[in-house]
DNA sequence: AAACAGTGTTTCAAATAATGAAACGACTAT
DNA sequence: ATAGTCGTTTCATTATTTGAAACACTGTTT
């Protein structure tokens, strides 16, 4: 019935595909509805999810019985090791450049052909951003994600598997434009998203290369358009360039292994 | 061969039992070692590790092919409800107590008869701690877990299943001496270990109670015990609380859910 | 050079576990 | 009462996992 490949386990692979199912805009599943919304048996499901609710992975509302994610995830996704070669040692450093730059930072990886978001500090100022830890954004029109395309080694094949959609009217929807984009943010070394991806909000990222000269990751700056000013541009790049050198000589070889 | 518990899905629990094995002392295991060190087939958990690793939720280093635990958890993780409903509200409250108590800062929670560390602050100061952000210590001799234990709704039956182990001669490894302990505690309002965990440490704990009244976290802070003033106790205690009552007020009836 | 010890990987018949339609019990609303 | 939910259990059928052995590859030792 599943189109298993080669010789992975099914069960394994079915248990991870649920739990793809528990994401933010719907966090809490009762067994038939999860298992219609699949396209899965009922029984299968139920079996699975009190597989995951037995061991943490998932845990059951008392009222409700909806299974949400569980401590057990928690606990793991902390012991990763992005975490401990990455975060642990750089999170100090994304904190002085939001004390300069008082906007919010991020730094985020390339990963599946999205920015995955590693680590953030919220700005002094009020304003806070729905960027969360572990979630993932598109490449083409994201400061993040542009920049980690810039200086990507498969930039080529990476595009030719993007979907260019139109977030904003403002997004680069184009290839074309988005090679020419990238090859700017090369050379100036920055890539700016304006309202590209969320109409308001303007941001600026730079690339973190580790020891070897291999871009790792992207920091980035958020804020409202109506706080940015156009002549402290030159300001925010150095600001984050001297985080981003920062980190690079905190992280030595550090690369995501894929 | 396996002693399948009832009707739960006998791959999922051996996949996530491997999981178990990769945690900070040995992040990275290989086929063989792993699978002697489990006692199973070298097949079986080659399978395994391969459909892990094809998900994302472990990934392999390119030369030493090792196995390490991958992205896909650093995602799930960082979804967890806890995040959402505890964490997000209350990391700035964190943030002031911090800066205000001036020693490493950690919020954590009851879970599986041990405490479970869900959010913290470094100290502005040097000093840091290895209590990791999703890692585990033992109710007995911490102050957050002396804390939620004094404060819990089944705290005999808590106890009845503990191993009070002696992590350092100064640990309460006596039934009788701990609720002892933790009578005093409710009645101070706050949790002291002197040394009981490491030696030179010195933690300080509160509780957290959601508006039902229910203790459903405890704060804590921690430092070298150097640097404790005895004379300061009360102010250190007032700091905690004033923390944990302003924590209460942003996380309403949030309780954890077991 | 040849035998050896160490990896990870594939094979294939035998053993086992997952599957799903249907029945069940326990609700709630009509 | 009836019909609609829900989660849960049953049991024969089906599909998958299993593991000893063989394989391919590496580097080391004889």
């Amino acid at each position: 019935m599943n189109v298993s490949q080669s010789n992975l386990n099914n069960s394994v692979l079915k248990a991870f595909d649920l739990l793809e199912h528990f994401h933010p805009d719907k966090p809490a599943w009762g067994v038939r509805e999860l298992a219609q919304h699949i396209g899965a048996n009922k029984s299968t499901i139920y079996r699975l999810l009190a597989t995951l609710e037995h061991i943490g992975v998932l845990q059951q509302h008392p009222e409700t019985e909806k299974y949400s994610l569980g401590l057990k995830l928690f606990e793991l996704g902390h012991r990763v090791g992005i975490q401990s070669a990455l975060v642990n040692k750089t999170h100090d450093i994304l904190e002085e450049v939001t004390k300069e730059i008082t906007e919010n930072v991020h730094l985020g990886i390339l990963q599946s052909n999205e920015v995955l978001v590693v680590d953030k500090v919220d700005s002094p100022k009020g304003l806070k951003l729905n960027f969360q830890l572990g979630s993932r954004s598109p490449l083409h029109c994201t400061s993040m994600g542009k920049t980690l395309l810039a200086f990507a080694e498969k930039q080529e094949e990476i595009i030719e598997e993007l979907d260019l959609f139109s977030k904003t009217p403002y997004s680069l929807t184009q290839k074309m434009g988005l090679i020419a984009a990238l090859n700017q943010i090369r050379k100036d070394g920055f890539a700016l998203d304006r309202e590209e991806y969320e109409l308001g909000l303007i941001c600026l990222g730079v690339p973190v290369f580790n020891q070897n000269g291999k871009a790792v990751a992207a920091l980035s700056a958020s804020g409202p358009a109506n706080r940015f000013r156009e002549e402290a541009l030159k300001d925010y790049v150095a600001i984050l360039q001297k985080g981003a050198s920062a980190i690079q000589q905190k992280i030595g070889n550090f690369q995501i292994k894929f």
